[in-house]
DNA sequence: ATGCCCTATGATATAGGA
């Protein structure tokens, strides 16, 4: 079974290169981030011309996240439990679902902006919401393979970023977003290193600057897999050639390949 | 070397991204 995360910086602006990259890598799962679409305003009918149930939660012009399965979807969870607000909304950052006997999770874990930003506060509040939602789910099912896979906006190790002289008093790398991701690892989920297929195991690169000729990216899309979805995994690889040429995404798609059928 | 920003919106600037 093939499952994949990418958040597409919106379905609506990416929707030609997503239908063709169903096509050509058959993904069993893919969970999107990044909509910037309504629920109503979600491509469905194209979706699901090539065979795919859709759970999807967007509010609109920012957020946005989704699944797509080709081999059921059951069990969907809109949001996450007791998950914060910002500025007064729930927003849509988290979706799960059970797809052929495997626990799903897509997020969008809020960008942080500042340092000393609310939204920073926010990110860190959102962080163990998501970790409490899914330790309730993990001890309800200990056996059921589960990952949360997504935008994470945390570089794990300075390994994760090109230059980490470049990040003094940035999001992304703090001692605190770095400990939201230990703390997801003290209950039972490994980060699953992807394959890179050519340099730096990136998966994210800005639009800004020529980053992507320069190599100036950041791992930021992780695969977090407790032990029997870890065991599962066959293979797990960053598509690259995604984030080339004109009306790519900003993060590249991140492929996991399990064992089992289909 | 896939290259000097992109996206959506009560738009003709602005907010957000990371």
């Amino acid at each position: 079974m093939r499952i994949v995360t990418w958040n597409v910086n919106s379905i609506g602006a990416r929707l030609e290169r997503v239908l063709a990259w169903l096509e050509l890598h058959q993904p069993d799962v893919l969970a999107l981030q990044e909509l910037k679409c309504t629920d109503a305003a979600f491509p469905l009918m194209e979706i699901q011309a090539l065979g795919y149930e859709v759970a999807t939660w967007g509010t609109g012009r920012w957020n946005g996240v989704a699944l797509l399965s080709k081999v059921g979807l059951a069990d969907i969870t809109i949001g996450l439990t007791d998950q914060p607000e910002y500025e007064g909304a729930l927003e849509p950052r988290a979706i799960g679902a059970t797809c052929n006997g495997v626990r799903v999770w897509s997020v969008y874990v809020p960008n942080g902006r500042e340092p000393d930003h609310d939204h920073y506060a926010y990110k860190l509040e959102w962080f163990a919401a998501l970790q409490a939602t899914v330790d309730a789910e993990m001890k309800a099912s200990p056996a059921l393979p589960l990952a949360i896979i997504g935008d994470f906006n945390v570089a794990p190790t300075d390994e994760d970023v090109w230059d980490i002289a470049k990040f003094e008093n940035s999001t992304h790398v703090t001692p605190a977003e770095r400990t939201a991701l230990t703390n997801l690892q003290s209950i039972g989920l490994v980060d699953h290193m992807p394959r890179a297929l050519k340099g730096a195991p990136y998966t994210f690169w800005d639009y800004r600057q020529a980053a992507f000729g320069r190599g100036w990216g950041m791992r930021i899309d992780l695969v977090y897999a407790n032990a029997p979805f870890d065991a599962a995994i066959t293979d797990c690889w960053i598509d690259r050639e995604e984030r080339k040429g004109k009306g790519a995404s900003d993060h590249a798609p991140v492929v996991i390949d399990l064992t089992g059928a289909p």
